[in-house]
DNA sequence: ACGATAATGATAATTCATTATCACATAAAC
DNA sequence: GTTTATGTGATAATGAATTATCATTATCGT
């Protein structure tokens, strides 16, 4: 990827502006509205060269698929919205959980996920089966 | 899943015996010990079984495939050794995560994730690619 | 022990996310 | 504008986990 394309910028764009990490999939739908017409594929291989760049990250949670997005430096964790399915960024940690483990066990790291409703399904739910 | 057999048998002792979270091959491989020859289909037929029965429950973490552990019906997290690869249960939690979640947000459960070093691999570390 | 039928083992098929292929489009160097 | 090679789009292929198929084996009520 060394050449600039509208569907590479759309796609980095897309991942930019939504401050929360996406599936494939959804940043297919978010750069189309920019690029029309692009595949799959295509998002694919800018997520592998972005990757490669360093410029974005890899969010895994519990039972799906890899979601990304921009590179944060910081520690941080997620929160599962149930009802849109959107993935958050939470910035605050609950810190050292060292204390959970069992004695002779070290903890060097941790992964949160947080499930629950977010704002704006609070505010507007959306319906039942979408 | 009507009848008894020694293959169902291995494999519901094996996931009791385990004490904590198994993948369909380690099943396979601790239950093979008691009924040998068995293959990753009839482990597969039987934890589908166990599932539906209530007797066994599926555990995601991050970027894996699932596990399958005895049902317990108290609150617990994951502690996954590096180094091993083991999962083990933890019994302790942090409490209540809702003060980590924006305004607006409401935190309805939590997942929590444990990384590093168990204490059998502190006292003995396996070799370096196994 | 017999018979009906559920479970197994071996393996093919499926599923689904991801990757490779290739003809065509299009950056960017000249 | 022309040239050259990279990126794209459509789709086939791949990889890995899981499920279905089916002939055979084994459970269990009789």
């Amino acid at each position: 990827m060394e050449r600039i394309t509208k569907q590479g910028t759309a796609i980095l764009n897309a991942i930019k502006a939504a401050e929360r990490p996406l599936l494939a999939q959804e940043i297919l739908d978010a750069a189309t509205a920019e690029a029309p017409g692009m595949g799959i594929a295509t998002v694919y291989r800018n997520i592998k060269s972005l990757l490669e760049n360093g410029l974005i990250g890899t969010v895994y949670l519990p039972g799906e698929n890899p979601r990304y997005e921009t590179s944060h430096h910081h520690h941080h964790h997620h929160f599962h919205c149930t009802l849109c399915d959107k993935v958050y960024d939470i910035h605050d940690c609950p810190g050292n959980l060292q204390q959970l483990a069992p004695d002779g066990f070290q903890v060097n790291s941790h992964e949160l996920t947080l499930y629950g409703s977010c704002s704006s399904c609070r505010l507007s739910p959306p319906p039942p089966s979408a």
